[in-house]
DNA sequence: TCAATACCGGACCAAAATGGTACTGTTTTC
DNA sequence: GAAAACAGTACCATTTTGGTCCGGTATTGA
């Protein structure tokens, strides 16, 4: 179905919770409660959103999460990335050079120019877009143009 | 790494192999020849590309395959609909409903917004002009217009 | 008519990815 | 020093994926 994984899903319901509540340091127990997920669940994708550099950890009584940076500097992009590594449609269009094929295989430089703009319309949506939980203009533009050239 | 599967890749190789034959019927070996993949992974690459009716099939001694339209009505979003099934991010894009934390998830709606956006980049690029193996203007078009707009 | 060719529709299986859980360690606060 | 809370890692069940095989049917042509 061409989709991302469930915890990269999960992972962005939790990002929202914690927009939800800036400057506050939440514990993975009210993240959890918050998103309706299961605790360790949450600890799981809270590191690894840790790890990539979108939210603070603090440890200790009172310790918790927090957003790196404001919600309007983070994208979805940002998060699927954490989650999954970088955005690539096929295997040849984020490592080069192991198929054998790649010489006469016309086909890989078209997905690499689907998989950026791809990259592009997961840049153009923001965790601040997400929370206000509209359908957002941006990437209804970028549809519509891409449909007009169709 | 939200990258569709390696059979849609794989799909993508045989359809531009028959396209670059058009008006001929190509029978399974020829193709599999040509794209350099096992001949059972090709059968049922084009059995799947069959049902979705993106190629006619002819039975019997010189059968084969060959387009069911020509490759500038056949885009990405075809092939890939036909391997993976509909296009959406999330189960929730896909199929609504079932998702019990619908109510209060406010991310559900950014998360179909940007299946649409992708649905369009992937509509926008047509098998000719994977067989021309160029990178396309209007794939690019939309990752500029994300990026502005981001 | 009969044999060869080639697609059709399944079933099947091994390997890998995914999702979820548990356990032990370390840091910080009070 | 005890409790709270994150850190790291290992583990397992399930599902998905990729790949193969086989019996059936349609078509052609000798």
């Amino acid at each position: 179905m061409l989709r991302v994984s469930r915890l990269t899903d999960y992972a962005t319901v939790v990002m929202t919770c914690i927009a939800a509540h800036p400057s506050d340091v939440l514990s993975t127990a009210q993240i959890a409660d918050e998103a309706r997920l299961e605790l360790p669940t949450v600890s799981k994708l809270l590191k690894l959103l840790g790890h990539a550099g979108l939210v603070e950890s603090f440890r200790g009584v009172n310790g918790g999460y927090r957003l790196a940076r404001p919600a309007e500097a983070i994208s979805l992009a940002d998060i699927v990335e954490a989650m999954e590594g970088p955005i690539g449609m096929t295997e040849c269009s984020v490592a080069q050079g192991q198929c054998d094929r790649q010489a006469q295989c016309g086909v890989s430089d078209s997905w690499r120019s689907v998989s950026g703009a791809i990259g592009g319309v997961l840049r153009a949506m923001t965790l601040a877009q997400m929370l206000a939980g509209r359908p957002t203009a941006p990437a209804k533009d970028a549809t519509q143009v891409a449909q007009a050239n169709a």
